[in-house]
DNA sequence: GCCATAATAGACATCAATGTCCAATTATCG
DNA sequence: CGATAATTGGACATTGATGTCTATTATGGC
């Protein structure tokens, strides 16, 4: 139903939003989120487009969000790469329709619209509070790949 | 968010609720509906292999419902042709997750099972006596295709 | 200025979704 | 039986999503 680009946006976002206010390089968001570098890079492309995310090359940047994670919800990192369009007028065209939907595209519109508010409704920050027995991303409970200040430049294997 | 294909069947599947009991061609239901025919075809393909419609080859032929708009859901046709599927375990393989999701595939898997739900709640039956203004996949508030009268070839039953 | 680092851009590959076309098959009617 | 109507199946084309690779450009540190 959602795309795996969303799913590697979203997966991307919740680092970076863990790692907040710090930049991440695509490498390391790549492998914490085991997204194919190469395609992520991509995604992360449309991503700055959106000014979701904002990017600084050379040594010590790397990616990072535009806003915190209180403000950022799941819908503007969703739509960013692959919006959830609404159905506005009669899918077959018919004149007599217009923006009035028939009941079966009015269903249809109803359950995007829902899916549409619930992302509207969450932050990223909620979703690295929710006290769920998972962490976001990682197997243990919360294991922060960068602690304190320092550049942390590849803590590498 | 939803295939071509699911709303191309959607709409295939309204026009016979709206005919039922009666079997219509393929070359009908693209009429009526706006769907490429031969397209169309393949769909009906899918929806026969999961025995939500039934086919009849040669003169009078047709599709037809296998069951009653009042017993056929959104979701039987929706999974027939473009299966929802939900997420049961951690997208990343996380052994930490296994079947307990992090928060945002939570969140992602909930927006599905809303969804879920919502179409297996609504019947083909629902959406044909819905009182919106306007009549699915017709301009006119009802046109029926076939009305009383003359034998619109083989009512049959 | 030089070098290492990291994002950026574009070409290319692969695969699934969508769409078209035609021949084969099956059923009904006269 | 033969003609017609209709589905069925397979080959093919096109497009978009996904994924890979390489060269280029920008940045900071020395």
């Amino acid at each position: 139903m959602f795309s795996q680009t969303v799913e590697y946006a979203l997966r991307a976002i919740v680092h970076l939003a863990d790692q907040a206010p710090n930049p991440c390089t695509t490498e390391q968001i790549a492998k914490a989120t085991k997204v194919p570098q190469a395609y992520l890079s991509k995604v992360l492309q449309s991503l700055r487009q959106s000014s979701v995310v904002h990017s600084q090359r050379g040594i010590g940047g790397g990616i990072s969000l535009v806003k915190t994670p209180e403000e950022l919800s799941l819908l503007e990192v969703v739509n960013a790469v692959d919006p959830i369009c609404r159905i506005k007028t009669c899918p077959l065209g018919l004149k007599g329709h217009g923006a009035n939907l028939c009941p079966l595209h009015r269903k249809l519109d109803d359950a995007m619209r829902e899916t549409e508010t619930a992302f509207a409704e969450t932050t990223l920050a909620q979703i690295l509070l929710s006290s769920t027995s998972s962490y976001p991303l990682c197997n243990e409970p919360h294991e922060r790949l960068t602690q304190v200040g320092g550049p942390t430049i590849a803590p590498s294997n």
